[in-house]
DNA sequence: CCCAACTTTCACGTGTGCGGCAAGGTTGGG
DNA sequence: CCCAACCTTGCCGCACACGTGAAAGTTGGG
């Protein structure tokens, strides 16, 4: 009973989908339609079912948006990180639910392995982005080494 | 009216639309779409209206496929950079068409100065990418740095 | 308790980047 | 000259990533 309202340093902490949109710079429309496309897990609702977000939801949305537009990822690649994301997250609760160091140092293992596949797909890109800027740097040079022959025979 | 027939050594050179959608990686149905949207000027057309292909069109489909798989740049943000590129071609004309040493250096000037904005495009993403492999990389630290705290306290 | 502002779901609309088909015209080897 | 294989334009369709109402319910301050 001393439960029924929830402690106002909780949810003073709740957003409601417009604040949370803003607060990270997305539309209301674009959070729901990550939620239907399974980006988002159900988040918690109000007695009116009002989608209500914490903190950690923030950050997810953060992370799907810098993803999205920063990244230039489409939403299935997105889900694809995500889902190695939500792997760690079980993994974060297998592992307070072990006291054994075995099975905590394969947890710990698994979510090195996952980061490094993460860091792996971002470098692909990186990499990919870095031969484009080495090809324009190319032709730039050569722009520079025709404009210095035009300095040796035309000196000013 | 010698020039009425082309020289076959040029016309070898001239390929059909699907030829050139093959040798890129791209479907002659995407080939015409870019054209559409105009991301590549009217290439050359046959008696019959077909349109040909040169080496120079390749490299230029070859460039957008580049964005546009590699970099996942929108065919909007293609066009502006291909917008710099004609703008470099332009350049190149105005280039041979004068004699003018101080003419060419500034035309040389601009070249540098355009390939320094596709650079600097290039690096603002690959900066974006990296601010995410660095998050990525601190978090694998942080699992490593408990890895090893459980050595300690339990080796082995 | 009222009401403006916010929310819900449902559903259709929009721009992008093509795929695919139809109805016809072109090419080029035999 | 014939015909298979290519090409043309035109147009409809589709998936993605939302925008934009509509109709109804919820919230919270006054």
């Amino acid at each position: 009973m001393t439960e029924t309202t929830e402690r106002p340093t909780e949810s003073a902490r709740l957003l409601r989908i417009h604040e949370a949109a803003r607060d990270v710079g997305l539309t209301p429309r674009s959070v729901r339609y990550y939620e239907e496309v399974g980006l988002l897990r159900p988040a918690r609702r109000s007695e009116g079912d009002y989608r209500l977000y914490d903190e950690s939801d923030l950050e997810r949305l953060r992370f799907i948006k810098g993803l999205r537009d920063d990244a230039g990822f489409s939403l299935a690649e997105i889900s694809k990180l995500l889902e190695d994301e939500a792997a760690r997250e079980r993994d974060h609760v297998a592992y307070h639910a072990t006291a054994d160091p075995r099975e905590r140092r394969r947890i710990l293992s698994d979510r090195v392995a996952s980061f490094e596949r993460q860091t792996q797909t971002l470098r692909t890109k990186i990499g990919r982005l870095q031969t484009m800027v080495d090809q324009t740097e190319a032709r730039r040079k050569h722009s520079l080494a025709r404009i210095a022959e035009l300095e040796l025979s035309d000196p000013r």
